[in-house]
DNA sequence: CTGAAAGCGCTTACAG
DNA sequence: CTGAAAGCGCTTACAG
């Protein structure tokens, strides 16, 4: 790594070190145009590129952006994801990436290691339990604030920090009244585990939107946040409800907490001979890109998943929004899946 | 960002810097167990935490791995972050990830930045124009490499680095056997930019096969490697072919490069009025996890995406690999978008 | 085993 | 406008 370095292209150029400096990273002070002109030469001559890792330590700031997410393969994720990416570029910040396979201790070490690296920023994506941080994570958090750090998280909010937040209860409660008021009158939930927050809010709106109707569940079940939760949560269903193909009479309408365990439900009711919308309905949460070309299309809350990843970035780079929270709001959108005879 | 020091944690233990050095951050030179408890004492009651970007510096080397992909929301690249991110935890490496959109400025930029921030590994993911680099790039490598950083591709290897490299042609034209096999005798190809090798190189495997068991592709188009390139190709292509709803007859089997422009086709033909496999049948590569719930169920090359991102990590992090290739089989899987009535 | 000191590559007051 | 020098927070020969 014995790379060119910023003194090599000053003695090149004829110059002091400081006014090399002040030429090439763009400093308040410009200096002569001859001499800038020299030391511009001089570093393209000798391919300089500045050692941003010292920079840092010099300026005490790194421009990287540290982002958690619980599965980068998933779709609700890599969207964000994207979203951050397009709106760290425009900022020029580095966004330093970790996957955490939704294991809560890499998820803390990952933090640690954004906060030994001097991330300006971390953004934390995915539900959390309940919206508490183990201790240990907010101790860590809590000085990294108070050296200057930012915390945004995307889901519940914490404590501290900003936060880009879903309104996942109220766009839930706009689903149920919009499948109620297309002639859906009996429901059954698939929800997600009791400990995160937004599963627990997307399921109580939808709920006590349906109570507000006078309607009741059928059937509760849950599974994990994934594609595989949701396609067991949607066996036990399927025999909780004795669904039968073919059977004839309004079908239920299912309520599945995110797309992704919606998509698994289908896939387990289509093993067992089920049809959909005949035998079953079924609606998500999300509009992940993937239900563009699903068949059946899927009903669901769309959220702007790119612009709330976009927002986040926003967040982590305005000092004055420090305890900001941010609401993003859902769109009920009703395709086939929800589709009555 | 005046976090708690080294030096603090030093005093504090009342030892030097040095020896705080060598108990908290892995030495040979392990000191004394009562000093040695001292110092992490003082740092766990200090909150110490290390900064990486200074011992980056005085170590010359930073444990941060680049990795550039086209566009981190397709599930191509999302699989292949995937395995990066699990490989890099397991070498407890850090990743910085850039996300195109296919820009190829954007890409360079992308790699300047990472080598200024001084990543051990750049590792560039998607295709790029017949292995070459533009000059800039070239240049820029070179001196990356001479200083000790490395470079690793997947997809077409450049000139230098390392690549992992899927059998590109070779699989195809198994996939090609295959389907011959399976009684189709009509064909016809969505193909990608003909500057690109992955798209090139798969093309070629497939309209070889073809040529060996005395086939011809009777139409091929070809449009951007992606889900709306898919789309419009599957437009020009069903135009070019007449094919119409519920003609009757063996269907034509379209082989499109990648499975998310296999997707795209489908919908296009969707729109048409067309069935998979009734009226036209297709075949794409790559086996990304979309299609597990993808109907009808896409015949398709599967490649272990996700190792195949862990191999490029390991390429990157075993300095006697310099200019290793690492070929990956493709694997054939026929399923029902290719079933012949 | 432990410490004083140089050095990693930059930035930025402070003088001139 | 330009330069000498201190400082950012660590690591690591080099002595002791």
């Amino acid at each position: 790594m014995a790379a060119v370095t910023l003194q090599d292209v000053a003695t090149r150029a004829g110059v002091s070190q400081a006014t090399a400096s002040r030429v090439l990273n763009g400093s308040s002070r410009i200096p002569g145009e001859g001499v800038a002109d020299r030391v511009r030469a001089a570093a393209r001559e000798l391919g300089y590129v500045p050692n941003a890792q010292a920079q840092a330590l010099a300026r005490s700031s790194t421009g990287v952006l540290g982002l958690i997410v619980h599965d980068i393969a998933d779709p609700y994720f890599s969207s964000i994801v994207r979203g951050v990416q397009t709106a760290a570029r425009t900022a020029c910040k580095q966004v330093l990436l970790a996957s955490t396979d939704r294991d809560f201790d890499v998820e803390r070490a990952s933090v640690s290691t954004f906060i030994a690296h001097r991330a300006d920023a971390i953004v934390l994506a995915g539900s959390r339990q309940s919206g508490h941080l183990d201790r240990d994570l907010e101790a860590e958090f809590g000085r990294y604030r108070d050296n200057g750090g930012r915390v945004v998280v995307i889901g519940q909010p914490l404590a501290f920090g900003a936060a880009v937040e879903p309104e996942n209860q109220f766009a839930s409660s706009e689903l149920a009244e919009a499948l109620v008021a297309a002639g859906h009158r009996q429901f059954a939930v698939i929800g997600g585990p009791a400990s995160i927050r937004t599963a627990v809010d997307r399921r109580n709106g939808f709920v006590e939107a349906l109570g507000r109707c006078g309607l009741t569940p059928l059937v509760e079940v849950s599974g994990a946040f994934t594609r595989d939760g949701g396609f067991s949560a949607a066996q036990r269903l399927a025999a909780a409800l004795q669904l039968q193909p073919g059977l004839g009479g309004p079908p239920v309408c299912v309520f599945a907490v995110t797309d992704v365990m919606a998509i698994g439900a289908i896939a387990a009711w289509r093993e067992l001979g089920l049809t959909v919308p005949r035998d079953v309905c079924i609606a998500g949460f999300d509009d992940i890109p993937t239900l563009r070309d699903h068949t059946p299309s899927l009903s669901t809350v769309a959220l702007p998943l790119e612009e709330i990843g976009a927002r986040a970035v926003d967040l982590a780079l305005s000092p004055d929004a420090d305890d900001l929270r941010e609401r993003i709001p859902g769109r009920v959108v009703l395709r086939d899946s929800t589709r009555l005879p």
